[in-house]
This record gives C-alpha cells, structure tokens and sequence, in this order.
DNA sequence: GCCCTCAGGTTTTACGTATAACGTCGGATC
DNA sequence: GATCCGACGTTATACGTAAAACCTGAGGGC
C-alpha cells in the first residue's frame, strides 16, 4: 500500500458493507451471535477481507485499557540461553492470548536507556533477568506487574520471583570434583551484580568449608570468551600451587578456560578439570566436551509467564526452584 | 501500585496542578513556550511528578498516528548474530526517537505464528531478515513499510533491500582455499530457504566452474552444530574421494564438521581445511581456530534501520552491499 | 387487542492524548 | 481612545475501537 493512501478502518468496512460500525466491531470480535444475522455477518467479514482492513491495534488498546502484551528484559543476546527462555514465555503467552515483546538490554547503547521508550507498545506487564541491570530501575518506575527470573526472593520486594536451583548445580559440580579427588579449586566468576552469581559464590563456599583441606581461588571476568581468556591464563600462572579443577560460572567463561589452557599447555582434563553453567550448544562442540550444568531455559520462560500470568490475574505463583541437571562429559577427570 | 487503584491520566495532573489538560500536555510535551508560563510549567511538572504520570501510550500512538516503533523480524536466535543486528539497529532507532521491537520467529511454536499477533503495539514499520520464513507471508499482508535483511533484490518487490557481500565473502574463502591447492571441495550448505545461502552456492559453483579439475560435493544440513555432525559425517565417509576442503556456509556448521572430523579421525586444517561464515565468538574458541568470513553484524542493523527511516520519510535508501572480510586462522592449510 | 420477547440491528459514548481554534486581559502604538 | 498584539491560557475536537444503551418491527401468548 502507498503511503499516501491512509488504511481502511472499521467504518470503512461499515460503509463498504452497509452497516454501522458497530455491526463491524460485534462481527469482527466474534459477538454477533444472536446480534447480527448470518447473512450480513459474512457480507462484514467479506467487506474486510476486500479492503484488506487490519483493526488499528492503538485505538483498540486504548479502548480495551489492556494490550496483552508483556515485555521480556533479557541481558545482550550473546547465546542461545535466553533465545530458550523467550521461546518458553511466548509459547505459554501464545495459548492465552498475550504477545511477548523482547528488550535485550543493549550493549554500546549506554545505561540511560529506557525499555518502556524502546517497547511504545503499552504495557501489560515484565519479566526481567536480573542480569539486565541497566534496565531494572526503569522498570522499578512503572509500576507495572512485575516478574524477576533468578533473583534474590528476599530482595526483590513486591515482585514475584522464578529461579533456577542454581545452587543445586552448584553443588553438585562441587560434588564431582570432590568425589573425584579435587581439593585445590578455581572459581572463574562473572563479574555482573546479579543474585545468580552471588548464589554460585555462595554455594561453592559453603560446600567447600565441608572438606577439610581444600583451596580455592576466584577470578573475576566479564562474561566473554575473550575476557575469561585472560582472567583464567592469570589465575591459572599466578605464584602457588595451582588449581587442579576450574569451576566456571558458565559455559562461555569455561571456552574461555579452554583457550587459556591450550596457551598454557595444559591438558583437559588430565591436568585440568572444567566445568560450567548453561549447556549451551558450545559445550558439546568443544573438545573434550565439557561437564557442565544443564539448565532449561524454555521451562524456565515457561514459568516465569505463567508467573506472570498469575499476577496479572491476582493468583499466587506456582513456587518453587526449577531443578537442574550436572552433564557429566570428559572436562573432568581426576587429578594427576 | 495496586491494581486496583488505576493510574493517573494527563487530566489528574491537570486537576492537581490546577490548570486544563491541555495545558499539561503542552508542558509534558515541551511545546509550551510562549504559551503556558514558566512558573505553571514548573507547577504541572511537579504535579506529574508526584503522581507519578506516565502517559499512556496507546492514546498517545492513536491520537498521533504512528508509533516511532519498528519491527525486527529475526530466525531464532540461536546465535549472537542477530544480537548484534539488533544492537545496531537499535542505536540508530534511538538516535531518531524510534523503539526497536524484537520478533524472534520462535521454533516449537509453529508457522502459523502471526508476528503481528505477537507485537500488540502498532507498527510505523519493518524489518526481516530473509531466514525467518515463517513470518514472511504475514508481514505482506500487513502492507506495512518494510526492509528485507539479505534478500534476493530483484525478487523482493517493492521492499528495500540491505545486504551483506555475501558473494565476495564465498569468493574470497573459495579463493583463499584454491590458491592453497585445494581442488576437491564439500560445500556443507544450510537447509533453509534464504538467498542468503542460495547466492552462497551459486557464488562457490561459479568460482569453481573457473578452475580446471576442481570437484564439489554438496550436503545439506539444519542450521545447528548436531545437524551438521551427522551430515558433514555422512559426507566425508561417503565413497569416493574425499574432499580436502569444507565450505560451510556458517560457523555452526563448521562446528559440527569439527565434530565429525574428530569423530572420523581426521586432523584440522592438515588432513581437512574447513571454513565458515559469520565469525561468531565460537570461531575463535575452536581449536584450531575457525577460518571464517566476517560479517559486521551492527553494521548491518544500522543499514537496516537507516534505510527502514528513508522509506518512512520517502526518500531513497542507500544501495550497496556491506563489505565483508575472511579471516585467515589456522584451520585452513595445503592439502596434504 | 395488548403486552412481551427477541432478532437484528443503530446510536452513542468513552478510552487518554495532542493540538487547532478560540478567548481574555494588560499594555504599547498611532 | 480605539486598535492591535503578545502572553497565557481554555475549550473543543479527533484519532479508531468496543460495547452499553437504545430502537424497531414481527410473532406469540393470553
């Protein structure tokens, strides 16, 4: 259709079909029966499918105070994790009704941007990452029903919570390494302020204090492959006896560990074990294919819409951490 | 905020601030100058602020007749390529008052999937990249402004188009392998109906068809590492000679032909080259690292977006391909 | 013959915003 | 002293839709 030439509206198809515009409305929306006869319901429906009329969904927001759709604030989209997470939430959006609209908080764009300026769709509600933390004060300002994925229950006043049991991976990772004899422990940690990382610190330290005479060490690294390359070849050449198990807070940071190890002439696993977080794809295609805890990204989106859905409905959300599962590959091996 | 209580409309700022309606808007709308005192001003902005207005938007974008929003129109994001479309298209959205919303064609939902269903907000326009199939034949029928990402220019009439060099990228990778003396090729090539991977075939068929001598085999794969495992396996096991060299035509298929060298027992690059397309972070973390074509995705969103902004002002959208660049590394060597 | 019901519509209204069109009042201009 | 004008607002309207309220005529029950 050329610019010029505006598009049709409800009352154009009135026109075309000789009826008043409510008659469209009642038709269109599926409340005719009873209203409107058979004969010039599909005269309707026929006059809008000849102009091609698509409802203006502005007007019907406005009129029906809602939008049905819900905004997904996720971190930069740099792996397939949260591509899982958003194909959950809009598979259980779809079956009622709801659209999913995603905000990656984008790198180089600078903290002062606004989702809700990016997303003019108004509103219904949000599901945010706690690793999007740009955004989270602007969301915090609307007021809008709110759903935070894997962040702190406790913190997170007002919002409903959905989490992964972190933790649980956590532990058992630690629980492999342990029984297969490991003592002297790096932690490669994300560098992001988010409950999900605290909660991996957490739980590694806890479950260490158990063992009598292990060790650990912590490196700090933005979540890149790159930027875990040097955190780990640092950590892993520093003065001292040196780790013989990596647990990485995930997947990318333990690529990262491997390309430090290849630099350093290390052997996975022989000389040193690997772990991550995540599952993704990578984890497989890297040689040897990592050991790493697998999490389910779409039933994690799953959940948080349905969560969603319960607050916008004024329910109480299912609680509960969604388990995960340690893949055990051949990045872990006992000690030499 | 409860959700009973409702939220406050540009006439309760006005109501506390003691002045008409119009008046806040024209405040809140910066257009107040000479109109509308500055001590009022300060009075209604004040006002706003207590309460805590936020206009709404469906009236806004109903009233004004568009909605500074866009639609990016992805595959699923199974990889950072199209993070980094987004990030670029997103910058330039910004600097011109526009929002991008992101529309992963989610797998698992199926195609009858009506993107449109999905971004309640009303569209001023779109952009679509030419892998996500599924979403095409419902973006038509919108007669929306649109800009196709890597699709067929000829084909696609009436939308403008942004590509990448994507034949240049293919000729240098055929020509890098050939000037190595590799005459014997498989071309490990993406099961999906894209041009983007149709101008990679013909761009390889017509470089060899150039060279005397040369074979090319070709097997076609999902876009995924598993995928490509079985049909790279498949293809080098199958009778006859082998081929040297592996065309893939992106990173994650090359993935997956690492795999299956592995699995077959053959050395990169010495007993197989292999290259890819896209340069993702996954390229450089193989070992060895990926010889691969580097597409410059921001750069890509931002031509997207600019020329998506010429077709809304009338203007004519910049033509030219985007340049794109092999990166030599070191799974591409002389057959031995 | 009168009232009621019901099918098959129409008229009207409201959603919240932006802005065009319209006052009003005090002071400067001629 | 009539006229004009700029500052400072207000009133009224339109955007396109959904749906409540209303209308009309025919058939049925008593």
């Amino acid at each position: 259709m050329a610019r010029g030439s505006t598009r049709p509206t409800s009352r154009d198809v009135a026109q075309a079909a000789g009826v008043s515009q409510a008659a469209v409305s009642l038709v269109l929306g599926d409340k005719w029966r009873g209203r409107v006869s058979q004969a010039t319901a599909e005269r309707v429906r026929e006059a809008a499918r000849d102009l091609g009329y698509r409802p203006n969904l502005a007007a019907r927001n406005l009129r029906l105070g809602h939008t049905r759709t819900v905004l997904l604030v996720v971190p930069a989209l740099t792996t397939e994790f949260f591509a899982g997470v958003y194909t959950g939430a809009a598979r259980i959006a779809a079956e009622h009704g709801f659209g999913v609209v995603l905000y990656p908080s984008p790198e180089g764009i600078g903290p002062a941007r606004d989702p809700f300026a990016s997303a003019q769709a108004a509103l219904d509600g949000v599901i945010a990452s706690s690793m999007a933390a740009d955004a989270l004060t602007a969301i915090r300002g609307e007021a809008l029903p709110l759903v935070m994925l894997d962040s702190d229950p406790d913190g997170s006043l007002g919002a409903a919570t959905v989490n992964l049991d972190i933790a649980d991976g956590i532990r058992q990772a630690a629980q492999h390494l342990l029984s297969l004899g490991h003592r002297h422990f790096l932690h490669l940690a994300a560098d992001v302020p988010s409950w999900t990382f605290e909660v991996r610190a957490q739980e590694l330290a806890a479950r260490l204090a158990e063992v009598p005479d292990t060790t650990v060490r912590t490196a700090r690294s933005p979540i890149s492959i790159e930027g875990a390359l040097a955190a780990a070849e640092a950590a892993l050449s520093a003065p001292g006896a040196r780790p013989t198990a990596v647990i990485c807070d995930d997947d990318q940071l333990a690529a990262g560990t491997y390309k430090a190890a290849r630099r350093l002439g290390l052997h996975i696993p022989d000389d040193l074990s690997v772990t991550g977080v995540d599952d993704l794809a990578l984890a497989t295609a890297m040689d040897p294919e990592l050991t790493t805890v697998h999490l389910n990204a779409e039933l994690f989106g799953e959940r948080g819409m349905r969560a969603l859905l319960a607050v916008l409905e004024d329910r109480t959300p299912e609680s509960g951490n969604i388990p995960v599962q340690l893949m055990v590959r051949s990045s872990t091996a006992p000690p030499r």
